[in-house]
DNA sequence: CAACCGCCCTGGGAGC
DNA sequence: TGCTCCCAGGGCGGTT
């Protein structure tokens, strides 16, 4: 579900929806395995904190309190909403997060591929999910010359490169297609027959995708719904994410193809994207 | 190290 | 209407 666009939109949402200085006055889990073991002592630890703001790093949400964050990786299908009090519980909500003065949040996630932990204060680029994450898309580091650096002389497609977290961060399945018909890059072209002016070009059709999917408040493929419950629009907007057989939509001319890479379903104009 | 593959889990949709 | 099969936006861990 998630990508970049997602998680930027449930961030904000809930950053609007909790306000400032909201005290957390209980955290609860409903079942303590998620993808990973949700931390125990985070039930004892957490109530009577001050919550300081919502940040995001890559796909994960970042709940800051003055002595660490509460990480949240929304996995494929997780879910975070409000919950009004006496509201029921429903199926497959997982863990519930109370404000005293605020509301409370319900994290709900089917297929329990998301997962919740702490990071504490010095371990912000140590911790074991975030140390490896390469800059935000959006980051002044992440220049045309690091990109073609980092595909230079490696054989593994463009497609998959883009998608390595520790590459560039927050781009997940749907936006790789995207940003790569946008550039005009074959999906499944080895990452070091890329150019240096590609590379500078999938670099700004990256930003310019995630930017305009984030202001659409993202995309709604099968589950995903933000923090108020809506859906995202953007995937209205796919020019070939999911439109195989349908003629394209710059070219007129080809139809476009589809074939799994790096084990995900990807898709592209052979007409528009050479090889 | 790089590349690849299987797997975690549940639900929805397609096809019969 | 109901069954079975296939697929799904992420990321880890093992193997070659």
């Amino acid at each position: 579900m998630p990508e970049l666009p997602e998680v930027e939109h449930v961030k904000r949402q809930l950053a609007a929806l909790i306000g400032t200085s909201a005290r957390v006055s209980a955290l609860e889990y409903f079942r303590k395995d998620l993808r990973f073991p949700l931390p125990k002592a985070l039930l004892k630890s957490l109530p009577g904190k001050e919550l300081l703001e919502i940040e995001r790093r890559a796909k994960y949400l970042l709940f800051k309190f003055d002595d660490g964050w509460l990480l949240s990786h929304l996995g494929m299908s997780g879910a975070w909403r409000e919950i009004k009090p006496g509201e029921e519980k429903i199926l497959h909500d997982h863990v519930r997060l109370s404000f005293a003065n605020g509301p409370s949040l319900i994290f709900n996630d089917p297929r329990r591929f998301g997962f919740i932990d702490w990071v504490a204060e010095n371990e912000k680029t140590s911790h074991v999910r975030l140390e490896h994450l390469g800059p935000e898309p959006f980051d002044e580091s992440f220049t045309p010359e690091y990109l073609f650096a980092k595909l230079r002389k490696r054989s593994a497609p463009i497609k998959s490169m883009i998608m390595d977290q520790r590459l560039v961060v927050g781009v997940g399945n749907i936006y790789a297609s995207e940003a790569l018909f946008r550039a005009g890059v074959r999906p499944s072209r080895a990452a070091g027959r890329v150019t240096r002016e590609e590379a500078a070009k999938l670099i700004t059709e990256i930003q310019i995708i995630l930017k305009a999917a984030i202001d659409a408040g993202g995309s709604t493929i099968r589950t995903y719904k933000s923090a108020d419950g809506s859906r995202g629009s953007f995937q209205s907007r796919f020019f070939v994410y999911g439109r195989e057989g349908e003629v394209c939509l710059s070219c007129q001319k080809a139809k476009i193809s589809t074939k799994v890479i790096g084990g995900r379903s990807t898709f592209w104009c052979s007409r528009c994207q050479p090889k």
